[in-house]
DNA sequence: ACAAATAATGAATCATTATTCAATATTGAA
DNA sequence: TTCAATATTGAATAATGATTCATTATTTGT
């Protein structure tokens, strides 16, 4: 044998890992999805095309790691915020708010994440992102429920719920074309804020939940409302 | 001259047409977005690969509009919910009810619409689908909170989170690899239902709104939450 | 029936990028 | 210094599927 990877090297290999999960990152951040190829990376790790598939075995790969990066942040946001004692309403709150904000303030980021068109393989590893966050949400709802802090519900899905809330809410603003102002955002904030508030924490308004079965029970929910189309 | 359109001539064009965006909308529901390739297409209308682009210039084009034709009917059957007069509470929890029964039933296209990766000029023109209902929904909110009967809140906001609440929790289920029973889908509705009446109709909790915004007064919503890494 | 105009055809082309790989450079033990 | 192993390079390739277009078929007024 007649060569062997020094510590050096190792490090040199870890580091150029390290470039391109950066490099990737901060295309998608500046750019969105389009600058984000594979060939934009690997300049922009100072590297050439092919090496990145020495690192990484397909573009997918690499996003779902870099995915998986940026979700792990929020999380621990989140997290921090739900490990913070107090009120599970108060933490709930807090957890909207961080996202919200944080997702406001790297705009483009947030866009390719949320909202963006991109590859069919890319959007499935996007998936890691709201599921995530829905995680971590689902166990501060859970709480409420526990101590009967929140009316009775499903966590999980009132979880999700909240997930797309947030992010459909934050679509519109976060698109590029979109001017937005600094000044309106905190109201736009604490209007989704009441909104996932309300929706967690608000009792059940009347005794009466089977109320809006009404459609369900109707039978077809098809029925010819204008004497409309058929199929 | 030597030749005119005639009625005959002319009726065929129009069928033609049709069938061509029948076809399109009968292969997404049946097998997503994978099968919807403009020559099975084709195949599927009885025409030869080309003769679609004689009718619509390009692939978005044509599931632009049958995406428009499919959020037209959904749009029609909240419509018919929203003028069916009563509380809007009520309207609003029957606007739920439909959009997210129909949904469970016509699970594959559904999905195709709401979650299913695609490509990213289809998936632009899938907005036009979130967007539609959107609107729908805006007006029964506006409406309840010009009456006094819900609580302030922007209704443009509001109706971007029941939409967004209300397809996020159907991912799960529409997800083809779901095997989803027939019936948990009533709790399953009923659970997204109180969730969004909730939001929507509840008093504020409490008097005092700003609590949430304790996070965002704090300054730096990136503080080191646990010693954690830098940007 | 004929010809000009319009439609339909579907195999070939194009466009886009991810991915590969033969050639080259670097590395480290002997 | 040498050489086998490993790493890098980037131009060439591949794969996918939408789109084109030269050719053929239909249509209708004369």
């Amino acid at each position: 044998m007649a060569y062997r990877r020094s510590k050096r090297i190792e490090a040199k290999l870890a580091d150029n890992r390290t470039q391109i999960l950066q490099a990737a990152r901060r295309l998608v951040s500046e750019g969105g999805w389009p600058e984000a190829q594979m060939a934009a990376i690997a300049a922009a790790a100072n590297l050439a095309t092919g090496t990145v598939y020495r690192y990484f075995s397909s573009k997918a790969e690499l996003f779902a790691e870099v995915l998986a990066s940026v979700s792990q942040r929020e999380v621990d946001v989140i997290q921090g915020v739900a490990e913070s004692g107090g009120p599970a309403k108060q933490r709930l709150a807090d957890a909207v708010v961080a996202f919200t904000t944080r997702a406001l303030r790297g705009r483009r980021l947030a866009y390719a994440l949320i909202a963006e068109p991109c590859d069919p393989e890319i959007d499935q590893a996007r998936l890691v992102y709201r599921r995530a966050i829905g995680e971590k949400l689902q166990r501060i709802i859970a709480d409420g429920v526990t101590t009967g802090e929140f009316p009775a519900q499903d966590p999980r899905v009132a979880a999700s719920c909240v997930v797309g809330a947030m992010m459909e809410a934050l679509v519109g603003p976060l698109a590029p074309e979109s001017i937005q102002l600094k000044a309106g955002s905190q109201d736009f904030v604490s209007e989704i804020v009441r909104f996932c508030l309300r929706a967690v924490t608000a009792p059940e308004s009347r005794p009466r939940p089977d109320l809006a079965l009404r459609v369900l029970k109707g039978g077809r929910t098809k029925p010819s409302l204008k004497g409309g189309k058929r199929e």
